[in-house]
RNA sequence: GCCGGGAUGGGGUAGCGGUGUAUCCUUGGGGACUGUGGAUCCCCGGACCCGGGUUCAAAUCCCGGUCCCGGCCCCA
């Protein structure tokens, strides 16, 4: 039997209606905020990540030669395809609320909540560079964290990159994008491996303390910072998860031009769930009108994890009706029944094999269906129908009509 | 791309050079049951990841590959 390939995943009905429901969950919530959906191809040539690092990000991207000799690749990631579409029609209004969930891919070694396909959540706004872009963003993300109820097992993590170039300036720091390097992998790396960046960079230890513990900003002046509180106290009178500032959070994006975010679950043990910032040129590099624009990604994988973790990983109780036969007079009543329930909205299931009564509903029960109607000559005759619930074990008949309200209501 | 640990029916496992048909549990299908339940009993199906090598003999030891779990790099 032929394996799947590395890094992909089967989904059983048991865990993807579970995902079903987040998803969503998530567009639900997108769309109560006012984003509109949009999609784009499954595979765009590489030139589109070319404002990348050259070759170097080759090695991640999942890309091929096609039959026409053009170099492609399997989407790695939605924002230079959005930035695609919005630059190339001028006639939209702005700002733009969009959102999307698709499958991205990237081809790496997978590892704990990091797969070679995998699905991700995209919002953003373009077109405003107001802070309250940024607010509204992230009051999104805060509120799809509380409807999958993960409200309370998360946090905002909150930086700036400019806000970051401004410590920068007030430290005397000349070794930038080491500082940059050596705060993103702060919580990864060795006392030994900081000592000899520490002494690369030439910042004392006393002042890297304040950057990493955020008390640089109780002496510093910018508006930057008064920008980056400012987004942080309308998130707090919104309200919806925890909000912090942390100047670790560098994210590894080029193009992410000031606001940078990420939510991470409360003790940090896992990856970012969710990560995004603001970068207001990459519109402008590809057709010249200035759109600036933020938003965020979340992939399916640690969202999951944290899920599952905090025992939230479970299908809402379904109400589900299978139809059981006891006869061939039954078999063609059902016909008939079945139609009528599922013209009223009813999700209804039924025998489709030979077994005899008992058999089907044993299935029914191992199904985990709550109700199982059962037809044959008796119900055909007097037009009426049974009906077991498979908990209780209680049984009536009744007509149809009073049937349809009785399932309807429980 | 690199490093560590794994892989035995659908799931979980025992066996770790030779011992009868590869163990046990579970799941699946059928029957006992011609209009009523996951029980019970009976029957059936189903596995040593792939390819080389060592050996009289390999599920077992060695090498390579594939896939899984985790980590590094990177993180969109």
């Amino acid at each position: 039997m032929p394996e799947k390939l590395r890094g992909f995943r089967d989904f059983y009905p048991e865990d993807q209606e579970i995902r079903r429901e987040i998803f969503e969950t998530m567009m639900e919530e997108c769309r109560r905020f006012g984003f509109r959906e949009v999609d784009g191809p499954s595979i765009e040539s590489v030139d589109l990540y070319a404002h990348k690092s050259g070759e170097e990000i080759m090695g991640q991207m999942f890309n091929f030669i096609d039959k026409g000799g053009r170099e492609v690749t399997l989407v790695p990631e939605f924002t230079p395809t959005l930035a695609r579409m919005v630059a190339s029609r001028k006639d939209l209004i702005k700002p733009l609320k969009w959102y999307t969930l698709a499958k991205f891919w990237r081809y790496e070694e997978p590892q704990s909540g990091r797969f070679r396909e995998f699905y991700q959540l995209n919002a953003d706004i373009l077109g405003s560079d107001s802070l309250h872009a940024d607010v509204e963003v992230l009051n999104l993300a805060g509120s799809i964290m509380k409807g999958l109820g993960l409200g309370n097992k998360v946090k905002l993590k909150m930086s700036s990159r400019t806000l970051l170039d401004d410590i920068i300036k007030y430290l005397n720091i000349e070794k930038k994008d080491s500082l940059y390097y050596l705060l993103d992998r702060w919580i990864k790396i060795s006392d030994k491996e900081k000592d000899s960046l520490i002494s690369e960079i030439g910042i004392s230890k006393e002042n890297l303390e304040l950057i990493v513990t955020g008390k640089i900003i109780e002496e510093l002046k910018s508006p930057n910072l008064d920008r980056l509180i400012k987004i942080m106290d309308e998130f707090n009178e919104y309200g919806t998860i925890k909000i912090e500032i942390d100047l670790k959070i560098v994210r590894g994006l080029a193009y992410y031009t000031s606001t940078v975010f990420e939510i991470w679950d409360l003790d940090e043990k896992m990856r970012a769930i969710m990560g995004g910032g603001r970068y207001d040129n990459i519109i402008s590099q590809m057709n010249g009108d200035y759109t600036p624009a933020v938003g965020f990604g979340m992939g399916d994988a640690v969202v999951e994890n944290l899920l599952k973790r905090e025992g939230l990983w479970y299908e809402k109780e379904k109400k589900r009706v299978f139809i059981s036969i006891a006869d061939d007079k039954g078999r063609k009543y059902s016909y008939y029944v079945s139609k009528k329930l599922r013209e009223s909205g009813i999700m209804v299931d039924l025998n489709v094999t030979e077994r005899n009564l008992g058999k089907q509903i044993e299935y029914a029960a191992k199904m985990g269906f709550k109700y199982s109607i059962i037809l044959g000559e008796r119900e055909f005759t007097n037009k009426i129908i049974s009906i077991r619930d498979l908990i209780t074990g209680e049984q009536f008949s009744m007509n149809l009509e009073d049937a349809i309200i009785k399932l309807k209501n429980s």
